[in-house]
DNA sequence: TATGAATGAGTCTTCATTCAT
DNA sequence: TATGAATGAAGACTCATTCAT
């Protein structure tokens, strides 16, 4: 893909990315500045242009990157668990892992979630609808046990409302925090509690007792 | 206030407003070109800066416009009902109507939303995140009765979950339509669908009898 | 010349020339705003321009105006006096009472000779070059009675010295005074102080006694 | 200062001086245009603001730049010369040299004593009222010996008349040349002779033996 | 390969002048 | 005749991208 740039000293091309999504995250794609990332990473002007043929490349570039990033973590989870509140309660602490290792990921994948740049819209679209906008929805669904639900309430939108909670709530929080000691153990038992509320109202009697 | 503007004749007045809302809803408040707002309202270069002294002041002025489009709206809601998934569905036929009365709206309210800018980002702040940021929740919830939920779950949790899924069925619903033929009755039925499954989870036996 | 402009009512004549000339005076030829004058004068921006065909004629008439104006100062001189300390003392005292009446001209004056832009420029050399750089010295050497001089002087040179002698101490003043109580007798007076000066070096003894 | 515009090539450099000086000293300050300069200095848009972060900056440098050069000058005079009229005199070939390196460093100091936009004029105070406003006319008494003034005359007087004739006759000869062959020998054999009226004026008759 | 000076299209904004009413 | 909204050329300045070294 990016040839120039992966054969670069690791050193450096962490440099740059870290840079990069710094200022990507900061201010957007149009507003990003490629001189401020040039700065931060310390390199020279026309480097940059020579491992990326131009910002927008660059700006893709980072977006499979965080991409796979992502997909690291997907990878950990343990997709065999049926029981939907188990797996976002497991989604959660691993979100919180995440967030401790590779914080700046956070707010990048805002900032792409917020994108208005028409130029890369529809890559964001395209490549990172699905870890962005619903944080792998149906993946997330995929496996679940769905005897343990009520009979009565239609399963795909018990479902999505739970998404739609964890979505709401993560963003709550991050409203609330934002640049202090980050997520903390306090955040995830809020969670729990949420979830538990979920659970007995979604699931059957027999399965909260 | 805008004096000059507001003398002008109401055609011309609209088009400026349309156009406006559509370059700023598109490209946010720094990369918003008033080139392009120019050329879509069909006026002169200098005439827009005889309306509004300079780009800011057309935004703040728009956000103003907005913010009372989005006032009549609420007024127009009976604040005397007090079961929350009646009113709830209340809101969303109002929605239902103001879209297709005005769907620029809708974007340039996301777009507000998501504004980056410092120059207008405390403006923003001052005058819409009552309306922008949470949708008016707070106001949403003033004077419900909270004695039809069931005693076991925590109400604020479960106010909160009604609101996080009104959101994310909305985001849901115009990530399909996206300029079509617009909100339609099927999606409202399908909003209707939403309500009452969290009605019977939530409420007392009793309530949904 | 004007036709439109001179058939106005003179209140209003008056209240734009005012306008203009201080305007002027501000901020030099291109600088100076045709809007400030309309607001000053209180009259419609079209009009300015229904008067005046546009800012340069307007400007033209302004230097006519206030050539006119010294001109009539001129006239009132006594050119019977040959004597060139005296003449030059009553120029001073007539200078005096000029600045009393009209004290904008003096500071429209000095912008004119300070004005760079290249549209007026000629114009200004054409019309004002008497009155400006040189105070009309020719006017004013014409008549004297150059016997009085000592007889191993250039008399041109005298003159010449004692013309820029009265020009450097007219800016000196002005550059101390500046908008305080304007000219003053204690001015007058270190002025009959340098006439006396060269009087005593310039003419023969015996005219000195 | 400035350090990308230092390392410029010489050539180059002097190309954009040349340019900029040309186009300050024809329309002043605010009426400059840098577009004028990037045309006559054949350099592209953006570099002159790669080089000088905007305008005031561009024009303070020329300040410093003009400064430099007319210090340059003052350096090479006598200054134990104690006699004023043969300092004087020395002034003035001084300055025909200068003149002769440098002819538009004259219109520049000239546009310079004139400005008026309020950006920039509290910084021409700082830096170069010493040399404009009165061609250092301190300085130039400074060391000077009086006692050979006639005893019946004010010294401080008879150097003002001194110092106002030099610039009158500057002036004078500048108006006359404009850019033609420029300062020339007769010129110099004038103000000599106005040295020398002045001189048999103003000192005692022994002075003049 | 790495560099950073050079480029110029594009940005917002100003203001003398025009012209329909 | 008086009006003031409309006009658009010109202003300073930005920044992604190129290219000679």
């Amino acid at each position: 893909m990016y040839p120039k740039f992966s054969s670069l000293e690791p050193e450096k091309k962490e440099r740059i990315i870290k840079a990069a999504i710094k200022e990507f995250a900061r201010s957007g794609y149009e507003r990003a500045s490629t001189n401020e990332i040039i700065k931060e990473a310390n390199i020279a002007k026309g480097s940059l242009f020579n491992y990326f043929h131009n910002k927008k490349e660059l700006y893709l570039f980072l977006l499979d990157y965080i991409a796979d990033f992502i997909e690291k973590i997907y990878d950990e989870l343990d997709w065999d668990e049926t029981d939907i509140f188990k797996r976002f309660k497991e989604i959660a602490s691993t979100k919180f892992k995440m967030y401790n290792r590779f914080p700046q990921a956070f707010d990048f994948l805002q900032a792409i979630a917020q994108e208005n740049a028409l130029e890369v819209k529809s890559e964001i679209d395209k490549r990172m609808k699905k870890f962005v906008l619903d944080n792998g929805f149906e993946r997330m669904c995929r496996n679940i046990d769905v005897t343990k639900f009520r009979d009565d309430i239609d399963i795909e939108k018990a479902m999505n409302i739970i998404n739609w909670t964890a979505l709401g709530f993560a963003e709550q929080q991050s409203d609330q925090v934002h640049s202090s000691e980050d997520f903390n153990v306090e955040q995830l038992k809020e969670w729990d509690r949420y979830l538990d509320l979920m659970k007995r109202c979604f699931y059957k009697k027999e399965e909260n007792a």
